[in-house]
Parts: C-alpha cells; sequence; structure tokens
DNA sequence: CTGTTAGCGCTTTCAG
DNA sequence: CTGAAAGCGCTAACAG
C-alpha cells in the first residue's frame, strides 16, 4: 500500500551514521576500499530496517537494467522449455528474464510487449520468429536494443542481429526419406500456418526430401487450419486409396497424438496402415500408444547460443564455454541465421 | 548500445517548443485541458524523434509500477495456462504481468524472482503456493505488496492475502467414489511430493472418499518419487493381488499417461484391469489411448478472482463483473482460503 | 492553458 | 576511506 514507507538508502545512512554514498558502496561491493566496521554498520542498519534497493532508482541512475526481455506464442511444450532454459542461461551472467506470451501469435499482443519491453529498456530482446510485420517491428526496435530471433526465417540484419534457428527443413527431408525407406506409398504433411514460417520450413523439406519419388509417389501437403483435425485424417486416407502404409508427418506431436487417437477411433492402424511422424518430443510422443516417432528440439543449445550471443552483443564478458560455442558456430551463420539439427527418435509408430 | 542516445522528454519538448510539463501532460492524457495545436505539435515531435517514454523514470516518479509478478513452477500444463490467462486478465486493468519460473520449486530460485519482484516495486505478487519457508515468505513480502496464493493450504493471513485453491480434496472423493461404485476391488492413489500441499490435499481426500470402504478395500497411498513410474504400477499391481478392476488415481495426467503407456507394454489392459483417473485434462488425457478420465482445472475462473480481489486490494475500481465475482465468492472464503471445485469429464478409462 | 520546480531513490565522480 | 553534489528521466503540484 503505503510505498513510500519502505525505507531508502538515506534512512540506512542516517540509521547507520554513514553518508549515502557509502551505503550506496557497500550495496554494490564496490572496489572502494571500506573499512569493516563500516561495512558491518550499514549492513547491520540495512537489516535492521529492512531495506530493499528500488531497482528502478538503480536502473535509472545506472541507464542499465541487467534485463532481458522474452515473448513467445505462449508456455506450453517447447516454447515453455525455451523460456524456462533461457531463463538459467541467463541468469549465469547477472541478468533477469521476463517472459511474456503473446497470446498465440496475435500480433497486436505482440507489439504491446515488445513495446512495454523497450519503455523498462531491457537490455536485450529475445523472440520467436515474431508474428507481426516486419515493418512495424523495425519502427519499434530502431536502434539501440539488440534483438534476437529464434525460428524465424528471413529477418534483415538492420532489425535482428541474429536468428537461432532450427532446421526443420533438414528434418523434414529426413523425415519424409524415412517414410519412404520403409515402404510407405503414400506420404502426407499435416501443417498448420502460423506466419513464423516454420511451417514454410517443414514444407520446402517435405518437398525436397520426396525428391525423385515425388512422381510416382502420392502425396500433399494438408493444413488442419482449413480441414480440421478429422478433415485431415479423412482427406488423407482418401488421397492414399489403397496405398499402404501411409506415412503422415505432422507439424508437430500435439497433432500427431490427435491424428492417432482419431485411427484408433476408426480403426486405422499404427503403424501398419499409417505411419506417424511428430515434431518436439513431448512427453505424450513418448508415453502415448503406440509411441510416435518424433524430433528432439535441442532447446539447451539453443537457449545456450542465444545468451551468449546477446552477452556478447550487450558486452558481457564471457565464459569460456560460452566463447567457445560462439566460437564454433558463429563461422556458420548465413545470412543472420543459424541453423541447428534436429534428432530424429525413433519410435513404434514408424516400425512396421 | 548508447542508451544515452535514446530521446527524452526534454529533446521532445525543445522539438516542439513547449516545456516538458506539456509535453509530460499530452503523454499522459491528463486531464488538464490544452490546445489541440499544442497536443499535435508534442505528437508530431514525438514521431518525429522516436520518442519512447522511460517507464523507470515513470515509476520511480509515480511511486508505482502498474506491473504484477507472477511466480509459478514451471511453464508447462496447467502453470503455462494459467499465466497466460492471468496476463489477458490484469491486462483489462491496465497492469503488465511478469511471469519467473521458479525452476520446479526450487526454494532459492523462488526467492531470487520474488526479491527481484519485489526491488521492482510491483504493485502485487501472485504465486503458486511457495516451495519455500513461510517465514522466509514473510520476512520478505512483510508489509507493503499484497500478495495472493493460488494452490497453497495453511497459510497465514498476515502474509497472504488470500489463497484462491482449487479443491483437490473432494475432486479426489470423487474420484475414490467413481473407482468404487464401478466396481473396483482394489484402489490406488500415486502421489508426487510437491511440498505445495496439493499433494497432501488429494491424499486426504482419497482417505475421505474411501470411508466405511477403507476396511474392505485394498488401497495405497504411493510415491513416484521413491519408486519410480515403474516400480509404482509394479507396486500397486502386487498389492491388488488378484483383485480386479485395480482403481488408479494419479496426481496429473502426466502421470496417468506413463501409467497407460507401461499398461500397454505388460498387457495389463485399461480399463478391464485397470480403471485410471488422472487430474489437469491436459491434451493428452483426451487424446490418449483410450482416453483418460480426468478432471478439468477451471484456470480462467480462478484467474478472474485473482485478479479481481489484486485489483482491489491494490485500490483499482473494478467493473461491474469482477465486482459480481468477488461478491459472489468472497462471503465463502475460510480462514483465507477460497475452495473452487473441478469437474471430473469421465472418458473410457473408467468404463468397464 | 503552459511553464517552473521540487522531488522519486540511487549511482558516481570528485574532493577531502 | 568517506561525503557532497550532480545527475538519471519523468510526474505533479503550483504559479502564472
Amino acid at each position: 500500500m503505503n510505498k513510500s514507507k519502505q525505507p531508502t538508502i538515506i534512512d540506512v545512512a542516517s540509521e547507520a551514521g554513514v553518508s549515502i554514498a557509502t551505503v550506496s558502496n557497500v550495496i554494490n561491493r564496490r572496489k572502494v576500499p571500506m573499512a569493516q566496521e563500516t561495512i558491518r554498520k550499514v549492513e547491520a542498519a540495512i537489516v535492521r530496517l529492512g531495506y530493499r534497493r528500488n531497482v528502478m532508482a538503480t536502473n535509472l541512475s545506472r541507464r542499465r537494467s541487467y534485463e532481458l526481455g522474452l515473448i513467445i506464442p505462449h508456455f506450453g511444450g517447447y516454447y515453455g522449455r525455451f523460456a524456462e532454459s533461457l531463463e538459467q542461461k541467463v541468469h549465469r551472467f547477472g541478468y533477469h528474464l521476463s517472459v511474456f506470451s503473446a497470446a498465440g501469435m496475435d500480433a497486436e499482443i505482440e507489439q504491446r510487449h515488445l513495446e512495454h519491453l523497450l519503455q523498462r529498456r531491457v537490455d536485450g530482446l529475445v523472440s520467436h520468429g515474431l508474428a507481426m510485420s516486419m515493418q512495424s517491428t523495425q519502427q519499434l526496435v530502431g536502434v539501440g536494443t539488440p534483438l534476437v530471433i529464434f525460428n524465424g526465417w528471413g529477418w534483415p540484419g538492420e532489425i535482428v542481429q541474429l536468428a537461432v534457428n532450427l532446421d526443420f527443413a533438414k528434418a523434414s527431408v529426413e523425415a519424409v526419406q524415412y517414410f519412404l525407406r520403409s515402404g510407405c506409398q503414400s506420404v502426407i504433411y499435416v501443417g498448420k500456418r502460423n506466419g513464423m514460417g516454420a511451417n514454410d520450413q517443414r514444407i520446402q523439406g517435405f518437398l525436397a526430401g520426396l525428391g525423385d519419388s515425388a512422381e510416382s509417389t502420392v502425396h500433399a501437403l494438408l493444413d488442419v487450419g482449413e480441414l480440421g483435425i478429422a478433415g485431415t485424417l479423412d482427406e488423407a486416407l482418401r488421397l492414399s486409396g489403397e496405398s499402404r502404409p501411409i506415412g503422415i508427418y505432422t507439424f508437430n506431436d500435439a497433432l500427431a497424438l490427435e491424428i492417432l487417437a482419431l485411427c484408433h477411433e476408426r480403426g486405422v492402424h499404427v503403424p501398419e496402415d499409417v505411419h506417424l511422424i511428430g515434431m518436439d518430443n513431448e512427453l505424450y510422443s513418448r508415453a502415448s500408444y503406440p509411441a510416435i516417432t518424433s524430433f528432439d528440439m535441442p532447446v539447451d543449445l539453443q537457449t545456450s547460443l542465444v545468451a551468449a550471443f546477446l552477452m556478447k552483443q550487450i558486452g558481457e564478458p564471457l565464459d569460456e564455454e560460452s566463447a567457445a560455442l560462439l566460437e564454433e558456430h558463429l563461422p556458420r551463420v548465413q545470412g543472420h541465421e543459424l541453423l541447428i539439427d534436429l534428432d530424429m527418435i525413433v519410435r513404434k509408430s514408424t516400425m512396421a
């Protein structure tokens, strides 16, 4: 309530019988030499009063917030794991991470969060490939605050310092070829428009993976947004006719799981009739029945790279590990984008 | 980088040829009457310079941050949904919500976040029933910032203004009695220590639900933390002997799903041999095979209550809806705790 | 309607 | 080793 009751550095100073500068010094453990006795007195006063430093004042004065912002579409699954991991990483550098969710790719909310973070003068920003237009983003960010994107394609270097992307295209090639090798007579990609390019990457890989087999193999790109989940499966079955097995590759595990549930319902057997591959390696791809083949997301590597890069941009000294990591990966950057491989985890859903 | 390059209110003032007070006035759309011309000039200057208000300075001066803090154990599942929902609710009141994850009930990290939020002088705090000791929390919070807890039991009113809890005990009674009514010869609770009391609530309800049947029915309280997931199922089967079906009630859907996967692996049939009930109503309880009976969490109601109550504490005027909600529920508060019912969603896993 | 001014709480030279 | 004083960017009386 009455915030004004919170003790300030001035109260501490007078309580300890020293000047405010001294109090500030002991709080910040500066290199300034101080008498043990002074330190003791000040610290005692701090506890006695229950003093708690006001970060807003500190930041204003320092012109630095030691705070980073993260914007994700939602807290679940991969994004949640990403946030949690990144939070820990930046903590090692003494930074805090404020996480905001854009309520599922809602451009307006995303804008609002971005603007807020900027007004708060965060030292750096991390965001998934944003839903909003690049133009408005550019306007927002301007110069100043470093921004790094994860899983976003085609962002100009003037606005995004780096994009740390998972190689969905490559993974998709692998998925399709796995289907082909296991004798699938027909392969279907079940996608989901999300404006981030992640879907496009998968489609691109899917088609590339098909290669020469494209002509001899029934294949299709379906969109759950249009057809609904049941409609999608129906369409896949219809397109495939008598061809068996059908390889169905989905945007993510959640979709794969729903398809699987529907297969059970319709008496379609997995993997006899349908081979299924998802993406994300969620708990439920491992624990479903049958277990679903999926791709594991190297979240840890991704956040390590994001954190290290951002710290470097901000001018924070890097520890050996981070420096080595950057040294290893940065040379591979192409057009401000870095690609990280995914590992396919083969499970029952693709074992004939 | 060079934060000092960001334009300030002073730059805007001189650019527009007015005083800084005037600029401040137009920015804050105060009730102060102003000439249209002045407003226009200032706004033009703002865009021209790309001015963005410094929230830290604003807050410092206002002695108010219009910011709320939320601490959750992690971003996944229920907690993630809670965060997202609360974020939207408080937004309607003009507040921002900064979300921090305590890396799975880690008391130390939780403390750090709490302290940080307090240093940032947030106007209010919401947290799940905290893992840390009540004592240290008390010390942390002291007076001043209102704190509301969700799913936390036994917190003293001096430190927590309100606890908005889901009635896990009641739900557990329902689960057990459902088992009993469907002819389960043996009922097992599979719990998970989490220090929040949520497990205790379930245990309490489980035992209460058993009632007189306790003597005639094989029953047990197992803990995955001790036995591991496989060990837990083995133990449940061992304890039950030939009794069929066995009712297994788990702490949450994730656990239920893992048990289910294990049952498939061992040729234990659900629901013929084992009836399964989870908690959370996650996607994968609905889409698993067979689908798992679960309890839906009324996240929306919970966050509405949290938001409304907090706003009231802060002294923000309530809209009709919020006021009505509070009026309806507050009378039911007992010892600073409010209980919200859960809905059981019956699915195949409990249909013989 | 607009401008002056005194803070908000803390950091940081720079003297002493 | 300690203290005085000048900001950091903005708000909020209070005059004019």
